[in-house]
DNA sequence: ATTTTGAATGCAAACGTTTGTACAAGAATA
DNA sequence: TATTCTTGTACAAACGTTTGCATTCAAAAT
């Protein structure tokens, strides 16, 4: 472990002064040429790596970005770090990822400690515990750039990207009725949360402009954000609680991959028949959908290209950094991804 | 964005040093307990925030550490890197995640990245492609600790933790044949990777033990690192082969859950009975092997503490630093998870 | 021949901590 | 009373860059 070899040191080398050497290593128009050519040699010679902390302190950034996410182990949340990522390594960033857990403690902790570390920026998926927004608030604050995704809070005002939850819902349940669906049940996530809402909205809409009147008992609200285990749990109790129902619904709208394919497993196991007694439609497609038989029709919410464009708002507002900036919101159209799951009149 | 407060602004209105600052923050001994308690109320009053990077730059320590993952969206290694976090969180270090992809070029491009930013150390799975080590040697070579895990590399000479491989295969094809099975074909990943090797051994050996003959015929090599979705054809294509056979398997033990679900869906389709005519275990504990119909048998691998002890032994290691330490192996214990596919004599 | 321009480089101060050493004053020891 | 410890704090030099400003020297313009 010998030690490092700095800008100095290739100064002395060169006898000349470190300014320079800095200037020529990031190729400053005022070096001449052949001050620059000895630079690299040496620095290569040398075997020189630049120290960032050093820069970083300097130049007061850090060139870490941090990313929350609730959870890294779904597909969901994995997809939209592989999408920051694409973007900002190419820009010389490097990420940095926690996981709230979903929970408000975690969130603030992770939130704290990023600042820490002084990150440039935060992207950030809000924890579904979460109704304080002041460590949020902090972060605008201090100055570093916030991104929200998917899950954000309108009170906050800043950038965000979110998908078409009410389109993506509306679209399902369009094609369950297509189907010739009557009876949809939806399973409904917490209120409080904005994508269940839109998907709540979207669902009785759909129903609405084709004629079907809305039932309130069809509409299962529960909390769909757990792990996957419990989720799966949750959507076998709906089911059965269906079953003890008078009259069996003809399809099944989930707010959650997860929660639909509980119920499925429940379904299948007492003989009903997927689709032709009752049709299916999830949401996330999450990868587990293509195993189960039948397959899970679902909604596609472009999780990678949410990932770009988060990072392609962090990236825009680093540089109108010194004006006013206006928080956009981009909104991503999902995409309904057809399987065996809901096709009740076939191919 | 006002300007950030130092360890001078508290000096100054206290009219003491920064260094004594410092050392008060740092509950030093040698500082009196009332100046203590003067600067943490100042401290407090002026809304400190302790500088990560210029601290950093003077200690000469990140207190980032980062993890190589070939890629994030398999539950095997989210929940490695939770683990990992799990430990070190606590400890004051942050983590910093890098996808390699399973290609070469890019985990050395990982690498790279996480010396430059001047990591404490680095936890990494070697990609799949990785036939040469140069980059983690340079890793050793300028004094970070290196730890890793599942996939490693025996000529590294590093800290490792992995499973027993051979073990966990032995178990699972000790199970199918006291399910009775006695034609049992083998998935077998690319040999030069430690763990498909001993998974291959562990194939044979419980097979020779119990007398019973090893076929050639029946291991099927394939290169089982790929998108979920591809390595499920693959396993798909597989079973198109068995089919094409002149006499059916009576079990399969596929070193991947996925090629393993693969070929349970082409089986299922031409109306063989899963498991009684074949009997079917996968390895790794994928989420996914839940929700297939009947619930695939698999082999888990206790990730969530395989990253619990990988980040161990960078603690120790740490802490051992200045003295030559000498690497060790942890080797854990898999688990067989039972579920229907493999049960050909009911519970 | 003098002034102006411009290109190439040097100087030195920052960025915010940490830490070895020095120093002062009082307490303990001889 | 003289000496040695102890305790608490200050001084100043690092850590390795970056960057505004000054300087030099030669070529171009006057």
């Amino acid at each position: 472990m010998k030690k490092k070899t700095t800008i100095r040191d290739i100064a002395e080398e060169l006898d000349i002064t470190a300014s320079t050497v800095s200037r020529a290593l990031r190729n400053h128009p005022r070096i001449s040429s052949a001050t620059k050519e000895a630079v690299w040699d040496m620095a290569d010679k040398l075997d020189y790596q630049p120290n960032n902390i050093a820069a970083a302190l300097r130049k007061g950034k850090s060139n870490i970005i941090g990313a929350i996410v609730p959870t890294s182990d779904r597909s969901f949340f994995a997809s939209v770090i592989r999408g920051i990522e694409e973007v900002i390594r190419d820009e010389g960033y490097n990420l940095i990822i926690c996981q709230s857990d979903d929970q408000y403690s975690k969130e603030q902790a992770n939130v704290e400690a990023l600042l820490k570390i002084q990150v440039d920026g935060i992207i950030a998926s809000v924890a579904k515990e979460t109704t304080n927004f002041d460590h949020f608030k902090r972060v605008k604050d201090q100055g570093v750039p916030l991104i929200l995704y998917d899950r954000v809070n309108e009170s906050l005002d800043v950038n965000a990207v979110v998908t078409n939850d009410y389109l993506g819902s509306y679209k399902a349940v369009t094609h369950l009725i297509e189907q010739g669906c009557k009876r949809i049940v939806h399973f409904a996530g917490k209120q409080h949360i904005n994508i269940y809402q839109d998907r709540l909205k979207g669902y009785i809409d759909a129903q609405r402009e084709q004629g079907i009147p809305v039932d309130n008992e069809l509409i299962l609200e529960n909390d769909l954000i757990f792990s996957m285990e419990k989720v799966v749990e949750l959507g076998r109790e709906m089911a059965n609680k269906l079953l003890d129902m008078p009259e069996l619904p003809d399809a099944i709208f989930s707010s959650s991959d997860f929660a639909a394919m509980g119920a499925m497993q429940v379904f299948k196991e007492k003989g009903i028949k997927i689709p032709r007694d009752v049709a299916f439609v999830g949401y996330s497609n999450d990868v587990s959908g293509s195993f189960i038989e039948p397959g899970l029709t679902t909604v596609d919410q472009h999780t990678k290209r949410m990932g770009n464009l988060a990072a392609q708002l962090f990236l825009d507002q680093m540089n109108e950094s010194s004006k006013e900036y206006t928080p956009r919101k981009t909104l991503l159209n999902p995409k309904l991804v057809i399987r065996g799951s809901s096709l009740k009149c076939g191919e």
